[in-house]
RNA sequence: GGGCAGUUACCAGAGUGGACAAAUGGGGCUGACUGUAACUCAGCUGGCUACGCCUUCGGUGGUUCGAAUCCAUCACUGCCCA
């Protein structure tokens, strides 16, 4: 039987090292479902796996494509379907390891199937947004599928507008393309989440934020300051510092902020992850003594 | 030693007799979320045997039908003069 040990929690939590050790035992590679990770040269403020960690297992969908490159779920899924097929041929059990919940749910429950939305219909419903503001738009959407309508959260302009560009894309309601259905896979899903006790987890996200520092995040994030409007971009450890280089706030400000955001993270990604009850938790606060060997039996 | 200003919930900060468990912001917590998701959005944030009750606005004592708001006094803090 083909298996995808799927291994997640927060950030700072120490998804990186754990998964590592796991895959090593069960000879795996790893493929790593990390929204951010996947970009070039974002290493230090992504926490990405370090030369020495690459070196001891082959890490996929880590330092790939380039800041500007469009991907989504969707895509994620697709290839990540398609790499998994490849391993298989050669392995049993292949590892995934991230927070990017999206992601990961893309992979284990499939993403319905939506029309990709062009750059021009995009920016021009932007504009309609920057200019008139959110009804308008509501409007549209209200003629166009009546039915989500009801189910979006109005106050939230980046579903509407999204819903209503699949609409104007795909040429028929949004929800009549929404299965609601999860999709069967080949192999066997077996989720393992880490988390630590909430204390201890922000203090670690504190420290390595500090270390980050150390290590050269400044310098990093100014490497990517002119491509600051990216979506890739939009994330933390990097937006704080772009706020710092307009002479917005204090460098020591931005390093806060970078703390206090990377902690709200963790937050959401908990919440998220909550809601999935196949998800096996382990607490590394508690002893972590044959934490490899309870993952492993788990399969 | 003298003068002035101040002390409000986790923090900042409104409120200067009834509409106050107390504006607002920050922070925190909880949650929603199927294609840009490290996004975006929402609720809660004194306690409780909760559509009602109880304890709060530095301490104490007063005035008043009624006080975070007025008076007295004590304590602490800041600024100014010695």
């Amino acid at each position: 039987m083909k298996t995808l040990l799927v291994l997640l929690g927060p950030t700072g939590v120490g998804k990186t090292e754990w998964s590592i050790r796991v895959a090593e035992e069960l000879g795996s590679s790893i493929i790593s479902a990390d929204s951010r990770q996947i970009y070039k040269g974002m290493t230090i403020g992504t926490a990405a796996p370090n030369e020495e960690q690459l070196k001891r297992v082959k890490h996929y969908f880590v330092d790939k494509l380039n800041p500007q490159e469009y991907f989504s779920a969707s895509e994620f899924e697709d290839e990540v379907l398609t790499l998994l097929d490849k391993l298989y041929t050669q392995h049993n059990t292949i590892v995934m390891t991230g927070g990017s919940m999206m992601y990961i749910d893309a992979v284990c429950k499939g993403i319905d199937d939506i029309p990709t939305i062009d750059e021009k219909l995009r920016s021009d419903l932007q504009e309609l947004y920057q200019k008139e503001g959110i009804d308008p738009i509501r409007r549209q959407l209200k003629l166009l599928d009546p039915v989500f309508y009801d189910e979006v959260d109005l106050k939230n302009p980046k579903r509407v507008i999204h819903a209503l560009e699949i609409c104007l894309m795909a040429g028929k309601p949004y929800s009549s393309l929404r299965t609601n259905t999860k999709k069967e896979r080949p192999f066997k899903i077996v989720k393992v989440g880490f988390n630590r006790d909430r204390n201890e987890l922000y203090n670690r996200i504190n420290l390595r934020v500090d270390q980050m520092i150390e290590d050269g995040l400044e310098e990093e994030a100014r490497s990517f300051y002119p491509m600051r409007h990216l979506n890739s971009l939009n994330t933390v450890g990097y937006k704080e510092l772009f706020n710092y280089f307009d002479g917005n706030c204090s460098k020591d400000f931005a390093i806060d902020k970078i703390k206090q955001h990377s902690r709200n993270y963790a937050r959401k990604q908990l919440s998220w992850f909550r809601r999935d009850k196949d998800i096996y938790w382990i607490n590394l606060s508690k002893s972590q003594d044959g934490v490899v060997q309870e993952i492993i039996n788990l399969l």
